[in-house]
DNA sequence: AAATCGGGGGA
DNA sequence: TCCCCAGATTT
């Protein structure tokens, strides 16, 4: 049986075939000016739309804008990526998050520099074979880039498609229905400017809590629209809460002939915070920790709350600096140089937290 | 299919 | 607090 409110209102629905049209026109008119992407007209360079893919994974624009000229201006081009060191990258890269993403990107530099003479791969099948390239990415640079047809479903069009179907299958089950329906309306003209359009439509007017109806230019083909329960798509499957883990952080610090210095480790290559620095600490465990054995220590008022994807994380800081190591590995790094090793945002507050307490005596 | 993997900002 | 963000990879 036919949708009455279908039927009632059908001689104002958008056709399908006019909707990417309606959707680049106004792109034409919204374009937002962001600093990985071109000018209109402007030839697309794959390896800033790359690095800027890369960095927007799960990442705000917002939080990306500066992040990525500085990379721009320190690494101009793949290979100059390609030459520089792990270590490099993965400091230039602290505070950004899910790091394994800083250690495919230098992966996949050294691999388009080496294998392929230096330049991107042009297919979304041939782009996915790169670390750190999946799904979302290989389509982006294909159509971004490369200016070619290729679906873009990233967080923004799993909304827009989940509302303009009132879409009741739950993510991340329904992400091959929409997949498929979005692909049903992809153009082959203007493949990057429909793509950025898509993304931009999402992020600004189709937005996840009060969306901007009255300016959207798909508003007539919406179904949620037509319903008036947009707010309730997409569809997610429920989360799971999240436990907490607590540990003993150790601040272990002796001067040296150009100042303090702090004892530090680098986390193993794989796994959480991989390949990063830290300052040594009891294993992060759900039952309550035990201080550190051992005379000398000094507990720091204030505890360190951090919040990961999966479970949040409480430490104890404690202090001595009459340089005992006390059996645990690792270098003395210049207190004054943290700045300038791969530090993630956790161990940062850890020595906020040490520094400020210092200042506060 | 589910779990892992950061950090920031908005409401 | 909770939710979301131009997701990818491993289990």
């Amino acid at each position: 049986m036919a949708n009455p409110l279908y039927t009632q209102n059908r001689m104002n629905l958008m056709k399908p075939a006019e909707m990417p049209t309606q959707l680049l026109d106004w792109y034409d008119q919204h374009r937002r000016v962001l600093p990985w992407r071109a000018l209109p007209g402007e030839e697309a360079d794959p390896y800033r739309v790359w690095l800027s893919e890369i960095m927007l994974q799960q990442t705000t624009v917002a939080t990306v804008k500066n992040r990525f000229e500085t990379f721009m201006r320190r690494w101009p081009t793949v290979s100059d990526l390609a030459a520089a060191s792990l270590d490099d990258v993965l400091t230039e890269w602290a505070g950004l998050g899910y790091y394994a993403r800083a250690r495919n990107l230098h992966k996949c530099a050294i691999a388009i520099s080496n294998e392929l003479g230096g330049r991107f791969p042009n297919s979304t099948e041939a782009l996915k074979d790169l670390p750190g390239i999946g799904d979302y990415t290989s389509a982006a640079i294909t159509a971004i880039a490369f200016d070619q047809r290729a679906t873009v479903v990233d967080g923004n069009v799993e909304r827009v498609i989940a509302r303009l179907h009132r879409i009741q299958e739950p993510l991340p089950r329904s992400k091959k229905n929409i997949k498929k329906f979005a692909a049903a309306m992809t153009p082959a003209r203007r493949a990057g400017d429909y793509a950025q359009a898509v993304m931009d439509l999402g992020a600004t007017i189709c937005t996840p809590r009060k969306p901007m109806c009255g300016n959207c230019p798909w508003s007539n083909a919406c179904e949620a629209r037509s319903v008036g329960d947009q707010e309730l798509y997409p569809v997610k499957a429920p989360k799971k809460k999240r436990p907490t883990r607590r540990a003993s952080i150790y601040w272990i610090e002796r001067q040296a002939d150009e100042g303090a210095e702090v004892w530090m480790r680098r986390r193993p290559e794989k796994g959480l915070l991989g390949g990063m620095m830290e300052f040594p600490s009891s294993e992060w465990l759900e039952a309550t920790p035990e201080g550190p054995s051992g005379d000398g220590w000094q507990p720091l008022n204030g505890q360190i709350i951090h919040v990961f994807t999966h479970f949040r994380l409480e430490l104890d800081v404690f202090q001595r600096t009459d340089g005992v190591t006390a059996g645990l590995d690792g270098k003395w790094v210049a207190v004054r140089r943290l700045g300038d090793i791969a530090l993630p945002t956790l161990m940062k507050k850890v020595s906020d937290l040490v520094l400020q307490d210092r200042q506060s005596r």
